[in-house]
DNA sequence: AAAGGATTCAACCGCCTTAGT
DNA sequence: CACTAAGGCGGTTGAATCCTT
């Protein structure tokens, strides 16, 4: 028999009280964020941890932005969406590294309101494009990098059925050409060139994702490096003593690559 | 004014990955 | 290597609020 009679011990659920915000905040505030589990019991709240986790992470946070988003906001988030949205196998922290590049927006609120405000627009918006351009053979469209966002982590990536390929094997598919005569593809630090094909669905995609000039079908990606503000930024692959981390391109750069797509 | 349908968004759920043992 | 706990994610839910009739 639990504990079932012992109302001190039920853990509530449902919408946070200013009481409970206060006690959390204050917890957070003494003891740093982390360890959530022990959160509850130093803050003196009935809830689970992944409850504070997710309290503290998306409303309490300082510098959590409330309110309508702003033009730019839904811009970015529309072609981040769009670079993203198709590839959420790779692109598992879809939410997380477009709202990495809005200040004061957490990922869920990005989430909230592209499934509330963005997705219906957007699938209109496409299928009136496809109607429009159904007589002709083909679309165009141009893609931009990945924003900046620093993974604190090793990710995993689809490599096909059930499979993943380890970061580290993708750092070696995007090694400079001038470490590595014989790599994948042929990418220089500060410029990607046209990779070469090999039989596996992430080279499949690297591929697409790195190829040069435009692509001929629609919903894939491919890289323009048309304006010369832009040609020579790449993707670069750093090393962080023990994790490897994917080192996207800066703001300035990131505007300037949204800026040239064509959505 | 009120009923009820539509919309919003905070919070939960379940799954996956990682770190520790 | 196997197991477990914790953290983190996207998808989904449902209460609150707004809008329409």
């Amino acid at each position: 028999m639990k504990h079932a009679c012992n109302t001190s011990l039920v853990l509530r659920k449902g919408a946070w009280s200013a009481e409970e915000d206060t006690l959390l905040k204050n917890c957070i505030e003494k003891h740093g964020e982390g360890k959530w589990n022990l959160v509850p019991l130093k803050a003196g709240l009935r809830r689970y941890g992944k409850s504070c986790r997710l309290r503290w992470l998306n409303y309490l946070r300082p510098n959590i932005k409330r309110g309508d988003f702003k033009e730019d906001e839904i811009d970015l988030i529309r072609r981040l969406h769009k670079l993203l949205g198709n590839r959420q196998v790779v692109f598992k922290y879809k939410w997380s590294l477009i709202s990495g590049r809005i200040p004061g927006r957490t990922a869920n609120d990005v989430k909230n309101y592209w499934n509330t405000h963005l997705r219906s627009r957007v699938k209109q918006q496409k299928k009136k494009h496809q109607d429009a351009k159904s007589s002709e053979d083909h679309t165009m469209v141009t893609i931009i990098k990945p924003q900046p966002h620093t993974l604190s982590k090793p990710l995993n990536w689809f490599k096909g059925d059930n499979q993943v390929v380890e970061t580290h094997e993708v750092e070696n598919l995007l090694r400079s050409s001038d470490d590595d005569a014989n790599s994948n593809y042929n990418i220089s630090p500060r410029l990607i060139s046209s990779p070469v094909v090999l039989d596996d669905p992430i080279n499949e995609f690297l591929k697409e994702l790195f190829d040069e000039g435009e692509k001929t079908t629609d919903n894939e990606i491919g890289w323009l490096f048309d304006d010369p503000k832009v040609e020579g930024e790449a993707l670069n692959v750093v090393e962080d003593n023990e994790n490897s981390l994917f080192d996207f391109p800066t703001d300035e750069v990131m505007w300037n690559l949204l800026n040239l797509e064509q959505l």
